[in-house]
DNA sequence: TTATTAATTTAGGTTTGTCTAAATTTATTT
DNA sequence: AAATAAATTTAGACAAACCTAAATTAATAA
């Protein structure tokens, strides 16, 4: 159990995200996510793969190694823990809750992050419904779907924003739309895939298609 | 408000505690507090003099400024508080909490620490007697005397120990002597400064002076 | 008060993690 | 397939925080 720099479990994690994406990440792709250039990315991508974290040959490109993403799972499960602690039982709201937990995530003691567990009840999901690892790194499925793929009149929840830019978040106050609010799409638009959107006891109104990719929800009774 | 490094920070903190002790600070206590070389420390010492954290003359030892005192409150607080959260929420060992708070003392927001100290109850003291400074930076005096210089026969409740090491635990365990325990000295011989200790439903047995200056407590009912 | 010792500082080096600018490799066009 | 563009890597620098070894200053002992 060797312990990681801070800058290391940077781009571990950014890696594991990218890797959703697309199986293999660039060095672009990386240097965007983490505000480096992309020269700052080959330097660490040298040093991981010296370290068997990451698979990696010059101009291919990368990917975690098995040990790369268990390290990985285990940065994301404090990350999640910690959000789930700041958003529960310190009553941060859930769009600031991140930033902070970017920073606690990085205290690396195991016993700390079982114990926190423990205490908060082993908690599945994180405040953006995102899943929790367990402490052995298992990981449940994400049961989220963005909004621009439901079916109509089905109640869901909104559980998770994939963008926490202020001109989002400005609309997404605009539209009176939160984490938690329950929905349900009505009618989608062929010409521009926008959506008709109705919330409880208010009056319908649509969104545009680019907004809704943004917006994840869960299915909801 | 202006943040500082891990490192400098950890430099502040030593200095507050060593300022206690003497007036003036020297290179090479500090040196030996935080384990570096008397040569880190001048390094160090030039950079907190450029930020106004300390005076300093070369040779001539070195004080924190007022705004140096009022960021090692900051730290200290942050470190007591997590201290507290450990002990009493996830309930560590008196002798686990201070390593991890080590580590959480660095994570700086101020809405978390102030957030987390709502969230505990606004503790006064940490769970070694240590008193926590409150969001202004006001602290209270520290009542804690150690068992080398209380009167005779007066009920104190241990509350500190001013040695973490793994002889003094050793020892500790085997007089049976925890935080929380309630004794009283019974005697004190002039020979070598040695106590004899009386804990409830035990028979009296000694202790060296220097196990207790080591021993710190609070007066009890 | 001078010599010796101890404490401190300076000079110069290392590692980590970043950067810029130039070189190289891969991908895309024409 | 050659030319151009884009992506990536290399080379060389820099700041932070540490180090060792040598030089300097202060403290102490003869």
């Amino acid at each position: 159990m060797l312990n990681f720099s801070t800058s290391e479990e940077n781009y571990i994690k950014a890696i594991f995200h990218l890797q959703q994406e697309a199986g293999t990440v660039t060095t672009n792709d990386l240097a965007a996510e983490l505000k480096a250039r992309p020269a700052s990315i080959t330097d660490m991508m040298k040093k991981l793969k010296s370290k068997k974290l990451v698979h990696y040959q010059p101009y291919r490109g990368f990917r975690l190694t098995t040990e790369g993403t268990r390290i990985a799972l285990g940065i994301i499960r404090r990350h999640r823990l910690w959000e789930y602690f700041l958003s529960e039982k310190l009553k941060f709201s859930w769009d600031e809750v991140h930033a902070v937990a970017e920073d606690l995530e990085h205290v690396s003691s195991k016993k700390l992050i079982d114990k926190l567990d423990e205490y908060l009840g082993y908690p599945r999901f994180d405040p953006h419904g995102d899943p929790i690892p367990d402490n052995q790194g298992k990981i449940e499925k994400n049961q989220q779907v963005s909004l621009s793929e439901i079916p109509l009149n089905k109640t869901a929840i909104v559980c998770h924003v994939g963008d926490q830019s202020s001109s989002m978040l400005e609309l997404m106050k605009h539209k009176n739309i939160r984490i938690g609010t329950r929905l349900e799409v009505k009618k989608r638009f062929d010409f521009d895939q926008s959506l008709e959107i109705k919330i409880r006891q208010q009056l319908p109104f649509t969104i545009s298609e680019q907004l809704a990719k943004k917006i994840f929800v869960k299915y909801g009774p």
